[in-house]
DNA sequence: TGTTTGTTATATAATAATTAGCACAGGAAA
DNA sequence: TTTCCTGTGCTAATTATTATATAACAAACA
C-alpha cells in the first residue's frame, strides 16, 4: 500500500499516518493478520523520523486497530468494541454533520455521501 | 446561547469555541444577522483569553459562517457554498467513515446516526 | 469627549510535534 | 555463539502551536 505525507498540511505527520492506515484496513488493502513495516522501515521509506511512526503505532494499538508484537512489530488486529465505536461515530458525526447543515446541505445529500462512500471503500 | 470550555479536553480553546458556535448555528440558537458577544465580552464571560476569542472569529469569518463589522463585531452569515462544502463534508466523512467500518459498523447504522442528529439539530 | 469595536503588535510561557542519537533486551537466523 | 533486526526506552534539541498578558491604534457612535 501506498503511504505518501502531506508536508504542508496542518495536520501532524503521525495523524495522516494514522488516518491511512485505517483507510488500508477499511478498503481492506491491510488484512487481518498482516504485517505492518517496522518503524525503522516505514520511517525510512516516507521520510519521516522513526519515533513519529512508532507513535502512530502506539495511538493504533490503543485504540484497537493494530497488537503489537515484540517480534514482528505491528499486526494488524482490529478489536470490535461497537459500542465504543458507535459513541465515537456519533461525536465525531456531530461535528461534521453540524458544519453541513450550516451549509444547506440536506440530510439527503449526507445519505447519499455516505452510500458513495460505503461503495468506495467495498462495503 | 451557554457556551462552555473544557480545559481538560485535548482539543484546543479556539477549536472548541469554533465547534460551539456552528453548533449553534445549526441548531438555530444564532440566527443569521445576529450578533455575537465582542470579543472581550465573550473572553471575560469563559474565562479565557481575548485573542484566543479573536482567532476563533477569524476563522469563522473565513470559512464562511460570520461576517465582521468593525461597528457591529462579529454577526452570524453563513456563506452558502454548497460545492465547497459539499467537498469538505465528503473529506471529513472519510476519515470518519473509514473508522467506523474497521469496526463493524454497518451502512444501515451509519444513516440512522444521521437520522438521528438531523434530528437532534431540528433538520 | 468618552466608550466600545476590531485590529495589530510585542512579549512570554507552556505544550505539542518532530527529529536525532544512543542503548537495551528479546527473538531469529547465520 | 555471533549477527541482525525488532520494539522500546531514554535524553536532548528544535520548531510549531497554543494561550496569555499588555498595550496601543483607528473607526464608529452616543
Amino acid at each position: 500500500m501506498y503511504i505518501e505525507m502531506d508536508f504542508n498540511s496542518d495536520e501532524a505527520l503521525y495523524v495522516q499516518l494514522c488516518n491511512q492506515i485505517i483507510l488500508g484496513i477499511a478498503t481492506a488493502q491491510f488484512q487481518e493478520g498482516e504485517q505492518l513495516p517496522s518503524v525503522r522501515q516505514l520511517a525510512e521509506t516516507i521520510g519521516i523520523n522513526m519515533h513519529t511512526v512508532n507513535k502512530a503505532y502506539a495511538i493504533l494499538q490503543r485504540e484497537g486497530f493494530v497488537k503489537i508484537d515484540r517480534r514482528r512489530g505491528a499486526i494488524i488486529a482490529v478489536d470490535l468494541n461497537k459500542l465504543e465505536a458507535l459513541a465515537e461515530a456519533n461525536e465525531d458525526l456531530s461535528v461534521v454533520l453540524a458544519r453541513a447543515m450550516c451549509k444547506g446541505i440536506s440530510r439527503n445529500e449526507i445519505h447519499d455521501l455516505v452510500d458513495e462512500i460505503y461503495n468506495r471503500y467495498g462495503g
